[in-house]
DNA sequence: CATGAATGAGCCTTCATTCAT
DNA sequence: AATGAATGAAGGCTCATTCAT
């Protein structure tokens, strides 16, 4: 009852890991271009050179690969990021790292980044995994406060921070603020001194 | 999982403008809850009392009344806004005010915001609209500063003050600022503190 | 975005129940050739003349209208039972004409009936549909009996006679008699004997 | 919906014969349970402790197992009644015997028999199939009566009985009968008769 | 003999949109 | 202006089956 017509040489077969990575990947890609509510399981599957039916062996569902992705991908740079950190000593030049690979970050991730914000708004599986993440980001800048000596700053500062930097980044990845007339170098250098001074005493 | 409450029984028949006024406050009060993805046009026009084919009689698609309806009451509230500041002379109270209002404004349209702000992450005509509103918060605050003899601030730094102010009002509005443990009364100070910061001299 | 191709000029607008009917009658006579699994619902609206979207206006699911044909058809021709049964005074011709009518239903619906009891082996809700019919023949059978002065019969004897009229009518409905070499016309008299001593005394 | 107990953990590596038995006692199991339509071969292999390609090395298609197993437990058990039935020489008693073992047997495997009917409805195979499970008990049925010097009765006569036995054990086995009101008791004597009827002469 | 990753046709269902009334 | 029945493209997901190892 199946046809088969090889529709291109078969992919080669390998572990159900590197399926899901090629999955994982692919899905991080399309739905960073076409975005989570513009495309469809099927379309993932193919672009990672997969039939249908393959995603559902790895994935209960369509929300469930955009999470991985997320994970996969930010978390993956996330880690590049602390270690990147953990390299320079001066908080000046720890700030400025900061910002500089959370920009690019948010430039490269940025249709990823609203599906999945977009996601968070509506779906509270999507909401726990996000918050994960903004715990590692606390934890992360206050240990790097410890590091550096700096003083003691509420969770509240720490939060608004960390907000700032992501919202004004996605501002920049998102053209908001060339079209508002803002450049883009005095933005990098008040999201620096923001992270600088959060990082020692006033 | 949508809700679908709401079937309004008010009388059809009015002037075009009516109707349009009661679609678009429909579709604020059900997407506000159950999300942009998460309605669908019908069930948007049933709240409203009007059949489906209405609908598309004020609107050209479902796009549309989700910026209309982000317009018609995030504006008419931020009017509000604009008004109830410039009433109060002192930089401190207004501060105060404006922190206190946009976290009001987003714990309401919470749900709204969040499908508007999906909407600009993939569609132009979302993206150019939303731009807008920026740049009448913009002025406003340079406005603010100007009646209060405040410094010269840079557009940057206004911008990633309102980028703050935002994504913090947002994250206290679902709730993930309380998820992370950090407390509403200090993050609402920090919040004050920065935009009364940006009003007056250092 | 949608393209309209005029399939086959659009059939003719009508009020709900009479789509409803029409579907219903479409799906009684594909279901009862292809089989409930043999079928889908898409299938079952273009042959009452539909789209896809149409069969899930009027109907939740598709096992829906298979409870929804069954009911319909299967109802209305025993109440045609009934008001036969009820204009023959005589015991013989009325057992006779159960029979037979019995047996012209079980042959024209053979097929929407093997996918009923299929579907009751595993459904509840199809299984609670299928007794509420049972309770019926149990309560019309009682009824004639009083009628024809017959005599007390447990229910159990009452049930198993309806049993073995059922069964035995699906066996020739399907060709099952036949096969095994036996004749029509002598398990035709076998039944009319079985039925007709259920309402006499002995 | 379908549970997915039963992860065999047999060992693997046998005849051809163990690995086809394996299967089948497994589809037996499974679908008794699940129903035909609600497993899935690669369900079945696992449960019989074997992978997905293991099924079709033994079976053409998910059709043939249901077969299979139809053929092999109930014909099995049925051997059994044959054997017990023989060693009573007083007809009240085989009478007896035969319902208590067909209710049984329905009841054991009441899910296969659903499974197996509805096949049976659309399926010419597994038609023939079943049709010669009645011709065996057809013969039996004759061989019975001739054992214990009864009457000479038609080809129909016996027919009807078993189909009237039939039916009912499966109502009884689906509970049907007790959602009717009517005791076990009652029906497990009216069957008993019938069949002590059939035997010896009037 | 057995494996199990992969297949892909196709089912069920939704919903933005249209149009005859 | 409003209706609401109808549309149909398309999306999420399943599962019988295959085949390279």
């Amino acid at each position: 009852m199946a046809t088969q017509r090889t529709r291109a040489l078969r992919p080669a077969r390998g572990t159900p890991a590197d399926t899901r990575r090629r999955l994982v990947a692919a899905a991080a890609t399309v739905i960073n271009r076409d975005g989570y509510h513009g495309t469809d399981s099927n379309r993932i599957a193919r672009a990672a050179g997969y039939a249908p039916g393959t995603f559902y062996k790895h994935f209960p569902d369509k929300r469930a690969i955009l999470l991985a992705a997320y994970a996969e991908w930010v978390n993956g740079e996330w880690a590049a990021i602390e270690a990147e950190v953990r390299a320079h000593p001066r908080p000046a030049v720890v700030a400025a790292r900061v910002v500089d690979l959370v920009l690019a970050l948010h430039r490269r991730w940025r249709g990823l980044r609203s599906s999945v914000l977009a996601l968070v708004g509506s779906d509270p599986t999507a909401r726990r995994f996000y918050r994960e993440q903004r715990h590692r980001q606390l934890h992360l800048l206050a240990e790097l406060r410890g590091v550096h000596g700096g003083p003691a700053r509420s969770a509240a500062e720490d939060a608004v921070l960390l907000y700032a930097l992501e919202r004004t980044c996605d501002a920049v990845a998102n053209g908001e603020l060339r079209a508002l007339g803002v450049g883009l170098a005095p933005t990098v250098r008040v999201l620096r001194t923001l992270v600088y001074r959060q990082l020692v005493r006033d």
